[in-house]
DNA sequence: TGCCAGGAAATCC
DNA sequence: GGATTTCATGGC
C-alpha cells in the first residue's frame, strides 16, 4: 500500500486542477443565500426555476410581506416547497431580528453563527457551513456528500457522517484564506459530478505520494 | 419508468 | 450514534 499524501496536497491538486470556480459569488447576495436552501437536494436548474420566480420580490422586506401560500408557489419548482418556504422564512425573520445588515453579524464568532443557523428549521450542517463559507466569509471544510466520497474513495477513512470529515479537516479549512477554503468546496464537488458523469475516472493523480518538498513543508 | 439531485427532520432501534 | 423514511419537482 502505497503512501498517501496529505490531504491538504489532495486539496491542491483538485484547486489546480479545476481552477477556481467562484461559486456564489453573484451581483445579488440575497439571490446566493435564498439559493442555499433552494438548491437542497435538487438539480441547479430546479433551484433556478424557483429562483427566477422569486425574483420580482427579490428584497428582504417583500419576502417577508408576502403570504405564505403565495410564497409556496413561487418555491413549487424547486420541490419540497414547504419546507424551503417555511426555511426561508426563519432565515429572513431571524436576519432581521440581528440588525438586518450582513456587517452586523461580522463580529460573531463562527461557532456563535453556527450554531444558531442550526436552530433554524430546515437548515442542516451542510448549509450552515455553506452560509458561514459563502455569505458570512468564514474558511472552514463542508464534510457533503462529495467530500466525503471522495476522502474514503481515495482510502483516507470510511466517512459515513457528515462530522466524520468536517472533524477530520475542518483544523486545515480554518486557516487558509475565504477563497481557499470557498475554492476547495466548490472543487471537490465539480470533481465528484466529473466522477458520477465518466465512469471509471482516473483518480491516481490525486493519490500519487506527495513530492518530498510538500511534505517538509507539512511538517514546519 | 424509476432513479436521483450541491438535505433536513422525524422516527426507529 | 447509525440506519430508514418522508418530503416534491423535473430531467434523463
Amino acid at each position: 500500500m502505497s503512501t498517501l499524501p496529505p490531504p491538504r496536497v489532495v486539496l491542491e491538486r483538485l484547486l489546480k486542477h479545476y481552477g477556481p470556480q467562484h461559486w456564489w459569488v453573484h451581483s445579488n447576495r440575497l439571490e446566493d443565500w435564498l439559493s442555499m436552501i433552494l438548491i437542497q437536494q435538487t438539480t441547479s436548474q430546479n433551484a433556478d426555476r424557483a429562483l427566477v420566480n422569486l425574483r420580482p420580490v427579490m428584497t428582504v422586506q417583500q419576502l417577508l410581506a408576502m403570504p405564505t401560500k403565495e410564497l409556496e408557489e413561487l418555491i413549487r419548482p424547486a420541490g419540497f416547497f414547504h419546507a424551503k418556504t417555511k426555511a426561508i422564512q426563519a432565515l429572513l425573520n431571524w436576519y432581521v431580528d440581528r440588525g438586518g445588515h450582513l456587517a452586523a453579524f461580522a463580529d460573531r464568532p463562527t461557532e456563535t453563527l453556527r450554531s444558531e443557523l442550526l436552530g433554524l428549521p430546515g437548515i442542516g450542517e451542510e448549509t450552515a457551513d455553506v452560509m458561514l463559507m459563502y455569505i458570512f466569509n468564514r474558511p472552514l471544510f463542508v464534510g457533503d456528500a462529495y467530500a466525503r466520497r471522495l476522502f474514503t474513495r481515495l482510502g483516507y477513512g470510511d466517512f459515513k457522517t457528515y462530522d466524520s470529515l468536517r472533524d477530520w479537516l475542518n483544523p486545515l479549512a480554518a486557516h487558509v484564506p475565504i477563497q481557499t477554503a470557498q475554492d476547495w468546496h466548490a472543487v471537490i464537488d465539480e470533481h465528484g459530478k466529473a466522477f458520477r458523469r465518466e465512469k471509471a475516472l482516473d483518480e491516481d493523480w490525486l493519490r500519487a505520494p506527495a513530492p518530498a518538498a510538500s511534505i517538509k513543508n507539512d511538517l514546519s
